[in-house]
DNA sequence: AGTTATATTAATTGCATAATTAAACTCTGA
DNA sequence: TCAGAGTTTAATTATGCAATTAATATAACT
């Protein structure tokens, strides 16, 4: 029996396509029409093929770009567990900034179309992407702002750090009447853990 | 001709359900029926009685939401013209906070959902509630950096306190797994024109 | 080259959902 | 009490699209 490998080139392209019309457009308003034109117009029976349906490809889709980023923007920023929190602050925003800003911000994108419109795989998103960059922030935060320091101050500086790199900037940035401007995510990854250094300073008092 | 003013009532609550709903599931994933079932099961034949269609009844409960915000809290929050830039910039983002977690984020839930699957009031909706803050913060932050900031470093500080600004806080505490952690939008008003002095502080040495 | 499983296509099915309308009905206010 | 605004019912209309099927093309292997 024949196995052809012709077909992983199609099914990845899809994955590739689905996953960027999804971050735009999010699930439902996302057609296998769409999927099927922007893959260079393969045909729709093609995703039943592959992925049995639609939900499912959106899963996959989602996976597919996750895995990628978080393996090479980990969560840490590969910093070591004894580094000083300045350090470990500065990676995990390096790292995340960076990730959220890959591949067109695909990853992004399905985050902010779940947060609007959320679907099945919300749970899962929102753990992945969300719930896990808080975590990680709340403890060199906590460590960082020091002992007077009480839970609602933590947890609005971490919300404060958040809020800077989960903004939907290439998002904002397509919008119409949008001056075009496009922001180097290392630069910004640079610009926003000065920018949080400098706020939990004034915090901490 | 006798005009009664119990059709007045029935028109508000449409607006007002619809705001809410258009806020949480955005346009095309919201439909009459449901709408018409979160103002008190009323009929969905009165949407088109009222509004001719959907897409205008959407329109005007976003400027009914919009207009009523913007003037309890104005965009510069009030404060003069020729008032300290710090104090300027506290009122601003103070307003704005506060703005968008007016009557449950409808503002800002409809911004993130046009920042997800843009509508026809797109433009509308960021020129208004997102391009606003944007101009504003720049002539504060241009004032407090000094003349020695670049033009990006001026970019970089605006999108980091509107970052702050924007955040669906109210939407991803809804989401599933978040814990039961409410924010008064007094003291995160507070905390965030706080730390953005701290990080504008260190921006600028 | 011939065979077979895999990959791809075209056309269709069939469902489901929902916006909108017209006509009937009811309430309010003068 | 009645005229017109407000409300309901029920049908209509529009459609949009996911999923299948059956037929065709292509790659790999002998």
């Amino acid at each position: 029996m024949p196995r052809r490998k012709d077909g992983e080139k199609t099914r990845d392209a899809i994955l590739e396509g689905a996953a960027w019309l999804f971050s735009r457009k999010g699930f439902t308003n996302t057609t296998n029409a769409d999927i099927a034109r922007v893959c260079g117009n393969i045909n729709t029976a093609l995703i039943s093929y592959y992925f049995c349906d639609k939900a499912t490809l959106y899963r996959e889709s989602w996976e597919f770009a996750y895995r990628d980023a978080i393996k090479k923007y980990p969560l840490d920023g590969n910093a070591p567990a004894d580094a000083p929190p300045e350090e470990r602050l500065r990676a995990i925003i390096h790292a995340d900034i960076l990730r959220r800003s890959e591949r067109d911000s695909t990853l992004n994108g399905i985050i902010h179309a779940e947060i609007s419109y959320p679907t099945e795989i919300l749970t899962d998103v929102y753990e992945k992407s969300l719930a896990s960059l808080r975590a990680v922030l709340r403890v060199v935060v906590a460590e960082m702002l020091g002992e007077r320091a009480t839970a609602e101050e933590q947890r609005l500086a971490v919300l404060s750090i958040f809020s800077m790199c989960i903004v939907p900037v290439e998002k904002i940035q397509t919008l119409e009447g949008m001056p075009q401007y496009t922001y180097d995510p290392e630069i910004r990854a640079r610009h926003v853990y000065e920018f949080a250094l400098g706020g939990l300073k004034a915090i901490k008092k």
